[in-house]
DNA sequence: AATATCTATCGAAAAATTAGATGTAGAAGG
DNA sequence: CCTTCTACATCTAATTTTTCGATAGATATT
């Protein structure tokens, strides 16, 4: 039974005439008489009494009637549906590293809930190999790295921006003030670093090892905004994305390092998988993202 | 969209793989590959996101699952339905002389109904011109003729018998009990008849006319009980088949003349159209007339 | 590193749908 | 009464659609 069939017999059944329908529907006369025999069989019942060139439903056919209305009516319905592009109502799966994540739902989730409040989003944090595993498996719907500018085919990046990074230490520092500093002249000092896998973190000891330097730090935190109150008030020193320190920068509790001979490209990226389907609400939430969270 | 797609569509949905539904559904990988293709390009949208070979339904994916099941379902039902055979709730329109009836209605209908409550039929008398063409134009269901023995390769006869006929009388006629009457002897007769289109009527005059003969009568009424009643108060003749003067004759009211030349072939026949569709309610009330109305 | 698994795609084969011509029979109109 | 028109069934042939089998590309598994 197919809806072809049913579509020609609910007309034939209204206007009464095999040939009517068949005119209304573009078919030759022959075929329609063809899709209501096949119905027929399949159905194994008489759909229409054929007396005298005059065609009359049978009780089944009466019944059939009834059915492909409703059949059809879903149909139209499903249709109507994807035409009205829909309400949003999608889950959005995000994975971003951890100070992102922070930085984010402090900073814009409320705003954005305000303005779309039926997307629903789950955030999750991971480094960047656990991310683009999970974009590999379709497991997140877009993820956010803080790590060298990567680029592969089948990841589409949505938006991307160099971090400046800088040293940080206490306001108080010994060396707030200094210009000119070299790696070297603090390689030394004790260092509160991200986890070793992390993005920025990873970069950041490819950089040094370059150079034959390796800093073991005292103390190693996935959570930066642990690492920046640590620092503020200690002689640690930590290399870390401004985005972070901003804050305790603005507030004098911190200060940047100028360290001249460590330049390191960490950019963070909007990505998502090229195959991924774009429902509205991920399109707005990326959209969005890329409005709010990219803009400086 | 045609259902075989969306039935397709549904088993990858469930098995979560092409593959798998290929080999439940019986189809090579690539066909299936082409369905829900197909289904995609119709929609304009994407089903399933395939990432790394595995795929995931997309939103728009979720929301045809709803559709396809419920249209589906809906199918299902009605085949269920066809199976089952259906409690009798048809309408069945029957045709058939005034005589037969008042006879059927007052002998076997509420014996009828009593035992198929859910039947509803419809009564209307006709004579038999009008009854065969309502046959041909699909307005009766089944019809019984009192006429000459009738063929026609496009009626199927369900049942039929030759009905007794006899001239009668009331009981104190002056033609009682007189033995080898002759049509002549009672030709000049005041008759009273049923109205000149009528079956049986029809015959008798054709009859008649063979041997050039002719009866005015001087009342024609299509109402048999009226006439019986009359014959039963005066001196007047009729012309009728048995099964309509059974219950005077019993009681003694009238009395058969013993005409010996006049051989009238009256045939009770139950006729329905070729290409009627024999509903089960319809089966069921042509079988209860057969059995209860052919009795005799 | 080799094997197995999964989907996309392509061309060829098979099957289904469709159209056109013809037949039959009643309806309509002169 | 005869002709014309209309309506559906049926047959054949053409066309379109569906299906399969083979292959490719890429990942997962062992």
């Amino acid at each position: 039974m197919e809806l072809r069939n049913l579509i020609t017999f609910i007309n034939v059944a209204e206007l009464g005439s095999f040939t009517k329908a068949a005119d209304l529907l573009g078919y030759s006369q022959s075929t329609v008489s063809f899709q209501i025999k096949q119905l027929e069989d399949e159905l194994g019942c008489l759909l229409f009494e054929r007396i005298n060139h005059t065609i009359t439903l049978t009780e089944r056919g009466h019944e059939l009637i009834s059915y492909a209305h409703q059949i059809c009516a879903l149909e139209e319905e499903f249709k109507e549906n994807l035409k009205e592009d829909k309400t949003y109502s999608g889950h959005i799966h995000v994975v971003t590293p951890d100070s992102v994540c922070e930085e984010m739902l402090t900073a814009h989730y409320l705003d954005f809930h305000r303005k779309y409040p039926d997307i629903s989003v789950r955030f999750t944090t991971g480094d960047s190999g656990v991310m683009l595993d999970m974009l590999d498996h379709n497991e997140a719907d877009v993820i956010i790295t803080l790590d060298h500018r990567l680029y592969n085919k089948d990841y589409i990046i949505a938006k991307e921006q160099q971090l400046p990074m800088h040293f940080v230490a206490a306001s108080e520092s010994k060396f707030e003030g200094l210009k000119g500093l070299s790696i070297t002249d603090i390689i030394n000092e004790p260092f509160v670093l991200t986890e070793c896998g992390q993005g920025y973190r990873r970069v950041f000891d490819r950089e040094l090892a370059k150079r034959s330097l390796e800093i073991t730090p005292v103390l190693e935190i996935g959570r930066t905004d642990i690492i920046t109150s640590l620092v503020a008030e200690s002689n640690l020193i930590s290399y870390l994305p401004d985005f972070v320190t901003k804050p305790l920068i603005k507030s004098g509790k911190l200060c940047y390092l100028d360290v001249c001979d460590m330049n390191i490209e960490i950019w963070k990226q909007l990505i998502y998988h090229k195959n991924k389907w774009m429902s509205k609400s991920l399109r707005t939430f990326i959209d969005y993202v890329k409005r709010e969270e990219f803009s400086d």
